[in-house]
DNA sequence: CGTCAACTCCCTAAGGAGTTGACGGTGCGTTAGT
């Protein structure tokens, strides 16, 4: 098939006139039959990709999706499209809405699902009795990221292909460095031979990059004076769920802006409300871990902070990236001290399982579920499971370390290098070509450019608050 | 790493000095049944 035809089948099925930049070549690819790798930067359409492959190919198209919510906005996107034959399964189905589902795969065309529902024997054997069209990873970073330390299904993924007979299969991702691509390659089985891949651009030129030093105590005062000057809606980054619930709360005290804490202790009804109201520019910002952003499609962020840095410029590169979608000027600013650097740096070292803990592990042919974290365990889980000896678990723990280390460093580097802070990330990702926006960054002796909107902070809704009664009781008897 | 809260000790008791320990984040599916 070639482009013309294609761009009929896209009007046909989507009613798009045309395709967005990164789109088309991947679709050609898997169309001829070619696994295919494609990083594409989020809210551009990656999930069209396999929508309209799986039009254009008989049998139904298995997606394998990082997170419950995706799964859901997925279906319902297609639902909305008009599109019925897609499920979602998960461990929300009762029983028989289960047993209803995997009885009836033959109505389905595009089904969703984790990389543990693929460890289930009886889901797979009734996904053998089905012809699939296409394999899709969705967000398949995971499989790098998660894979042998937090979710070791991903690593199965490869497995569980091979046991559906090699099918077509699909890996979309929006950032990855070469190291990465390698680890999705390679955990998916895929014969490099019959494999394409199509990167995308990583540059956001319309986000301006700053890095502000300064000791942790700093911070709030700092923050404070950005928040004064930065239109809504935003987002500020931490690595610990109690300092960015202690932010917002202090921000909330200080200023009239709308904010809210998000990470994995709030319930699930707090988090599908807090992000429903972000999204309706309901709230101003949001004090969030890493557990908030992957499938937010929010055009019109104007800021992402960092207050603590991540752990590699990935995660810092996917987490700005949040911002700016509609193309307006943004900015993206981390809030760097060294303390934070080595503090992780420390963390980092108990990550990993001792000598001890590896030489137990071996001998028992179990992991002792009474010590150690759980990322120490599912790491002894996976030396077991690799039947290594002793020596090469020592090495495959030393070499991960490392890894993570410098993964650290990368990031370290980002913030205290003096030259252009864009040029430091393009080149991370092996981009060899940049090309400079009037914006760029802090190190190019450039102004930070100023950004359109409202700005909230203290003069919105100038209430006097009224504490609550325990408060007053509290305060009353120096509680 | 370096800070800070919680604890112990002193012993007349109170509170000050010294010591110790804590200190990170990501999510599936799970239960019986096909």
């Amino acid at each position: 098939m070639d482009e013309a035809q294609l761009k009929s089948e896209l009007q046909k099925y989507f009613g798009y006139p045309a395709f967005k930049e990164g789109q088309l070549d991947p679709i050609l690819s898997v169309l001829a039959g070619k696994h295919t790798l494609a990083t594409l930067p989020t809210g551009t359409g990656k999930s069209l990709i396999y929508q309209l492959s799986g039009y254009l190919l008989d049998g139904m198209v298995v997606i394998v999706s990082p997170l419950l919510s995706l799964m859901e906005d997925q279906v319902a996107q297609l639902k909305f499209m008009g599109e019925k034959r897609t499920a979602s399964l998960n461990s929300m189905l009762q029983f028989e809405e289960r047993q209803k589902l995997l009885s009836s795969l033959d109505q389905i065309k595009f089904l969703f699902l984790s990389p543990e529902m693929l460890q289930n024997q009886f889901v797979m054997n009734q996904l053998k009795q089905i012809p699939l069209a296409l394999f899709v990873v969705d967000e398949a970073h995971c499989i790098s990221q998660w894979g042998l330390d937090f979710r070791s299904d991903y690593l199965f993924l490869g497995a569980a292909r091979q046991a559906l007979g090699n099918p077509l299969t699909l890996a979309l991702t929006a950032t990855a460095t070469s190291a990465v691509m390698g680890d999705i390659i390679g955990s998916l089985h895929i014969d490099g031979n019959a494999l394409n891949v199509f990167e995308g651009p990583v540059d956001r030129a319309n986000i301006y990059y700053k890095v502000a030093a300064m000791p942790p105590e700093e911070k709030n005062e700092h923050l404070l004076e950005l928040l004064k000057r930065y239109p809504s809606p935003g987002i500020v980054y931490f690595s610990s769920k109690a300092q960015a619930d202690a932010v917002a709360f202090m921000i909330r005290k200080k200023t009239s802006l709308r904010v809210e804490a998000y990470h994995a202790d709030r319930t699930n009804e707090d988090r599908i409300t807090i992000q429903h109201q972000f999204l309706q520019d309901e709230l101003d910002l949001i004090c969030a871990t890493s557990a908030f952003g992957m499938g937010i499609n929010k055009a019109n962020i104007r800021y992402v902070i960092h207050y603590h840095m991540p752990n590699s410029l990935e995660e810092y590169v996917q987490e700005i990236g949040r911002a700016g979608r509609d193309g307006q000027q943004s900015t993206a600013v981390l809030l760097y001290s060294e303390t934070d650097y080595n503090f992780k740096v420390k963390m980092l070292q108990g990550d990993f399982p001792s000598d001890f803990t590896i030489e137990s592990a071996i001998k028992n042919k179990a992991v002792n579920p009474d010590y150690g974290s759980p990322t120490e365990q599912t790491l002894l889980q996976h030396i077991l499971r690799q039947q290594l000896t002793k020596e090469e678990a020592k090495q495959f723990i030393a070499a991960r370390r490392e890894l993570k280390q410098n993964l650290l460093k990368r990031m370290k580097g980002f913030a205290e290098t003096d030259n252009c802070r864009r040029a430091y990330i393009s080149a991370y990702f092996g981009k060899s070509s940049l090309v400079k926006p009037s914006h760029c960054c802090d190190n190019c002796g450039i102004e930070e450019p100023p950004l359109v909107g409202t700005i909230i902070f203290g003069n919105a809704f100038p209430t006097k608050a009224v504490p609550h009664w325990e408060k007053i009781v509290s305060d009353l008897f120096l509680l």
